[in-house]
DNA sequence: TATTTTTTCAAACAAGCGTTTTAATGATTG
DNA sequence: CAATCATTAAAACGCTTGTTTGAAAAAATA
């Protein structure tokens, strides 16, 4: 029988790898300005150079590794859309089905990824808060055109709500989802400990029902005070 | 008649006025990390160590900019809620009129700081979502007992509701509030051009509405899925 | 006016930043 | 094996950061 060569506890990933990785985890507590090079380097157990020469400069490996992070949400997004579409019969999402296919996804992405849960959620709401004008650029390229999906899709469930008010009321929305996102790892601070952040499948199923009712109750009363 | 010394057209303010100012404005649009003395001094128009003179220390300055920004927003807060008390004699307010209370004093303050509107709103959200650990204590400091003021408000409206829902959908007001003053300067962008942040009575009306809504059917349906 | 205190100013400090360079190492291919 | 490529490594490069310094200026006090 021939000895298997001795396996190391970590079979240790690509350096490209553990700096996108290790990048994710700083942004996502730091933010843009307080990432450095030489914290990647470090938490990924590379060389300073390493960055540098995989990415060209901290801007892009910045923008790699949120793109990386970005597109599977929002290609579930547009999937679970769809799959609403199909099981009605081709009629228009409810509310609810729509908003969960906003916020679902990114549940789904915060439960896979196992160490330190508030990460992924951090992170994404961090896109929307930073003011690092490049990542303004990026937030429109990756964001843009999803906005302008649901607002069709919410038309088409409320076709006698007037645009604007539509308009007005999915920004409520995407703003408390992403208010929530941010959040969240106050939340056992916040409520004296009752609450954990550990549940986040609750965190997500309540968050959807609370922007459906705001969305709904909010549309269907009158613009004036 | 003796003639008045010639008025010079800006009657300079104290440096240390200055300086909390430009620090205020700084920090909304660069966070905390992107300020630097620097540009401080630059857009107070004074000297790089005129700062650290009156202050201290970066930090000092920047906690002494929040106490004196946040501080008679909260007074107006518990006033509000008093007056509410006080009109429905001595019973407890509605959960419009606390959350009325919660957010309005943020837009009277928005509307009257003429100068850039949305500075303000950003200031207040970025208190929360900036990385810095001394901001994390300051936040804890200000707010952690106006967190706690609110929940027995709500307690007391929703006598039923077991102290974990309201919690949690407190918790979901409040980060709704924060993401929605975050976003507000995408506001236009975000919709197309169709409404626009000037608007900012309508956002903080449609803001206090959204809320309340979210958080009474989200009270009032059950807990489970 | 003379003296003391407060405030401003330009210059410098050490530390940390993103990036580049040059050489050494590892893997792959002919 | 030799040669070519991709990767890692250590050191240094300007540049910016928060903070300090010591003298000049202004203001306040006597």
């Amino acid at each position: 029988m021939i000895s298997s060569p001795p396996k190391p506890a970590k079979p240790k990933l690509s350096t490209r790898r553990r700096l996108i990785d290790a990048t994710a985890r700083l942004f996502a507590e730091h933010g843009y300005n307080g990432l450095t090079m030489r914290s990647v380097a470090q938490e990924a157990d590379a060389n300073l150079a390493a960055a540098n020469y995989h990415f060209g400069s901290k801007d892009a490996l910045v923008l790699e590794m949120l793109r990386e992070r970005i597109q599977p949400i929002n290609k579930r997004r547009i999937a679970l859309l769809d799959e609403a579409r199909l099981r009605n019969g081709n009629v228009a999402p409810s509310a609810h089905e729509i908003f969960h296919s906003l916020i679902f996804p990114i549940g789904e992405e915060i439960a896979r990824s196992s160490k330190s849960r508030w990460s992924l959620a951090q992170l994404v709401a961090r896109t929307f808060t930073e003011p690092v004008c490049f990542i303004e650029r990026m937030h429109q390229k990756f964001f843009s055109q999803i906005a302008k999906l649901y607002h069709r899709e919410l038309s088409l469930a409320f076709p006698n709500a007037p645009s604007k008010e539509i308009h007005w009321h999915l920004h409520l929305s995407v703003s408390s989802m992403l208010g929530a996102l941010a959040q969240h790892r106050r939340l056992r601070d916040f409520t004296d400990g009752v609450c954990s952040e550990e549940e986040v499948g609750e965190m997500i199923n309540r968050l959807i029902h609370f922007v459906t009712y705001g969305f709904i109750n909010g549309i269907n009363s009158s613009p004036t005070e």
